[in-house]
DNA sequence: GACTTTGTTTGACACTTGTCAAGAAATCTC
DNA sequence: GAGATTTCTTGACAAGTGTCAAACAAAGTC
């Protein structure tokens, strides 16, 4: 099914019983990270992850001690995918043309291919203003986001012979308040929101440079 | 307790009918508010919403046909609070500086006095990503915020001489990208945030309007 | 092959949820 | 003040929740 998930059961041969554990959590956290996209933290019952997954509502109490350990788990195993998303885009880009073509190019693909994960990421952010268990993990990918937002910005600027002209998390700020405006509004505008949001950061992204 | 209910209250003198039950609604929804603010969406029940008021949790279902409903109409009360929030500001200031000032000043007050509204405000736009019925609220008000946002930024063009260089859309996401950090960042640092948020908004402000 | 450990199923528990309805209380109307 | 209308209280319901524990199966160990 994922991507973890399925080289695992390529290679079943040695597992030492960590290992065995660790994989059966990351393929509920799989599951339940499936369900959390469509429906939301609020709509998402312990039960419903179990039956959207092969396995049964006892089994999820068993690798994990409750809905907030499960769920945080999720998040921190989440955000192992995301974070390096552009790096070969930074990496292979020879001018800063190419660069901003490329971190469009694969920051729509995201939006449009992976907008549950995207939603699911907005919802618990804002799930973790009122419960403080989240707020960790939350503030730790937040910090994964701001890196790669500055890692983005800093191979831009070096491209253009420029230097940025804000702080990291404010380019983070910025950047994250154009691509959230995005996923909010797609579900609305499916056909048009990729194309604004990259037009909105062709306005922006100039200006987060200077001479 | 509040504006609206304490003026209600000082002339209780002649209501006629539907101006009565909307009284009572705008009771029920200001009192609503304050435990969603607390709470979240998520956490906040019909029974919570009334052990918190001056009502039973069977009155909140004479005068509301479900739970979406009062949440719905507590988002549309809610609006009519804030986006009108900055206009003094835009109307009294003689200068570009002038206007900044005011402006972040409002702004860092609101996000430390009325900080459990905009957690709501986050939580609520968050949730209308999963929750159709929620959306036509949330766009509303959205709507209403990048106006407010519109207006700042055109004033601060006419006053120093410039003209906007981002579209309202692009103003309005960066700026709100801004100032959800600050939402989110506040519990864990109260006493910093509201200067970081002056800070960020000062770099970027420059930048969104051009000769 | 018996025994132990590990993993899984199933069913139950105590509790909370949104919703509703029957009736009491208050208010209004004449 | 009697009767009608509106407003509110109370208690109940069905459904869903997180949690747990006891029975069961599988796998590993000697």
């Amino acid at each position: 099914m994922s991507a973890v998930a399925s080289a695992a059961e390529e290679r079943p041969a040695r597992v030492s019983g960590i290992d065995k554990i660790e994989r059966r959590r990351i393929a509920l956290a799989e599951s339940a990270l499936k369900t959390l996209g469509e429906l939301g933290y609020a709509r998402t019952s312990l039960r419903e992850i179990a039956n959207n997954s092969e396995f049964t509502h006892g089994v999820v109490h068993y690798y994990f001690r409750d809905k907030i350990d499960l769920i945080s788990y999720c998040v921190r195993y989440y955000k192992t995918k995301c974070s390096r998303r552009y790096d070969e885009v930074v990496e292979t880009a020879t001018s800063g043309e190419d660069l901003v073509t490329g971190f469009l190019g694969k920051m729509t693909q995201t939006l449009v291919e992976e907008t549950p994960m995207h939603k699911l990421w907005y919802d618990l952010r804002a799930q973790s203003m009122f419960e403080e268990q989240l707020r960790p993990d939350v503030e730790a990918i937040d910090q994964l986001l701001e890196e790669m937002i500055w890692r983005i910005l800093s191979r831009y600027a070096d491209l253009t012979g420029t230097a940025a002209a804000v702080d990291a998390p404010t380019a983070y700020a910025l950047i994250d308040g154009l691509f959230e405006q995005a996923v909010v509004g797609y579900a609305a505008n499916p056909e048009k929101v990729p194309d604004l949001l990259t037009g909105r950061l062709l306005q922006v992204l100039p200006k987060l440079v200077a001479a």
